[in-house]
DNA sequence: TCTGGGGTCCTAGGACCC
DNA sequence: TCTGGGGTCCTAGGACCC
């Protein structure tokens, strides 16, 4: 009986947004262009591989990019396209077989080992997805071939841009060896330089230490997972669907000093967001988490979990707003009074509402949505509320209007690119 | 003149229960 | 007299990914 083949692909689609971009003006089709941010401020959402050359890359403060590349060209995103372009290429990858695990709006794993038979073998299947790709989306994408997902994503990696890497079984140490461990899933800045402390930098070097010297050092998951990997041991399947474990949102504000009307609004706003999703998916969530980020980067979170799940924006907002205030009174002192540069609301725990729940929901609809999914049951808004009055006091809970809000400069848009499905 | 928005998983200490 | 041990849940923080 012969090895299996290398039938996990990753597919992952190249400088996503800027290609798209490239696709629908010809005029920045081979010039150094940014996605999103500016020379004056903003974030980079997507480089050009022109723009990478110059070290551009996704996450970078607009006018660092600028000063790296000073013929940088900043376009705004067509959020809407890439969507429909995202969605049209996973149409392509499900013309080969049902088994695919979308990870994000431009990537995925396939398992073909069903479809060789019709298609043929893995590497031929890769090279028809690209041809597809290519010719009836436009886009380039890079394709990785192996015998498992990880394998899979860091041959994609290595392809590209626009390329192809099939790893054949019985070459996975000849491939994987000469490799920085960056390339590892799982491996980012810290946990490079904590390897490169030890004088590990290839993944060659980290499959030759003991997984005890490398527990040691990153913690047991994580330097267990991480020396698994570089043995080539990854038992993922390729999952066909997968329901997030938390929904949230967030907004960045300008550099300001709490006032109440203010958190209150932006955290009405989250929170109207992030329950309107839950909600129209018939979920609801008993853990509430809230996200404040500080001038200077600094990170604060607060959580409370209720008795019972909950969807309903305003028992959101009155959990989010007592837990941000937590935070920051935390925070400041009166010497030094603290500001916020970002709020986030976020709800796990998540459950499906019961259809016996739903039947015993004796609550009007939510009064900021008319014509919106109930929220929830009374008793267990009740109860919610308890938990509240619990922690904070009595008079911990309001109902004050709900100012609704737009978010910062980010469109819904983008937003919706990132969410998961529930 | 600073750094978006959507997520996942892990750790460590404390509360609490039996 | 001096106090077990295991398990689970909750909270806060952190690393990482796209």
């Amino acid at each position: 009986m012969s090895a299996p083949g290398p039938t996990i692909l990753h597919a992952d689609l190249d400088a996503f947004y800027a290609s798209v971009e490239q696709l629908l003006d010809p005029d920045l089709r081979g010039r150094p262009i940014a996605v999103g941010g500016g020379p004056r401020g903003g974030v980079v959402l997507a480089a050009s591989y022109e723009a990478k050359r110059f070290g551009v890359q996704g996450g970078m403060p607009g006018w660092r990019a600028a000063r790296l590349c000073p013929d940088l060209l900043f376009v705004r995103g067509h959020f809407g396209e890439y969507q429909r372009l995202g969605d049209a290429v996973m149409g392509v990858l499900a013309d080969v077989t049902p088994v695919v695990e979308r990870i994000s709006i431009d990537e995925a794993f396939l398992d073909v080992s069903g479809a060789t038979h019709l298609f043929g073998p893995p590497a031929a299947i890769a090279a028809r997805i690209r041809e597809r790709v290519r010719d009836e989306v436009g886009l380039p994408i890079s394709v990785g071939a192996a015998r498992t997902k990880h394998l899979a994503k860091i041959a994609s990696q290595v392809a590209k841009p626009d390329g192809l890497v099939v790893v054949d079984p019985g070459a996975e140490r000849t491939f994987l060896d000469p490799l920085p461990v960056s390339l590892i899933w799982g491996v980012g800045p810290v946990n490079e330089q904590r390897l490169a402390d030890l004088g590990i930098r290839t993944i060659g070097e980290l499959a030759r230490t003991p997984s005890s010297a490398v527990e040691h050092i990153l913690g047991h998951a994580v330097g267990h997972k991480l020396s698994a990997m570089a043995h080539d041991e990854d038992p993922r399947r390729v999952v066909t669907s997968r329901r997030a474990r938390s929904v949230g949102a967030q907004s960045a504000l300008s550099r300001r000093r709490p006032e109440p009307d203010d958190v209150r609004a932006v955290l009405a706003h989250l929170s109207d967001r992030v329950s309107r999703r839950l909600r129209a998916k018939g979920r609801a969530g008993r853990t509430v988490t809230v996200a404040v980020r500080f001038a200077g980067m600094t990170r604060a979170t607060r959580s409370l979990t209720l008795p019972v799940p909950m969807s309903a924006t305003l028992t959101l907002t009155e959990v989010a707003v007592r837990l941000a205030w937590s935070a920051i009174d935390d925070a400041g002192d009166d010497a030094a009074p603290c500001e916020i540069t970002l709020l986030g609301v976020s709800v796990s725990n998540i459950a499906d509402q019961s259809a016996v729940q739903m039947e015993l929901d004796l609550d009007p609809p939510d009064p900021w949505r008319p014509g919106s999914a109930p929220g929830v049951a009374r008793g267990a808004v009740d109860e919610s509320m308890d938990a509240i009055r619990t922690r904070f006091g009595g008079d911990a809970v309001g109902y004050l209007p709900v100012v609704l809000r737009r978010g910062g400069a980010v469109p819904d848009e983008f937003r919706e690119l990132a969410e998961h499905d529930l």
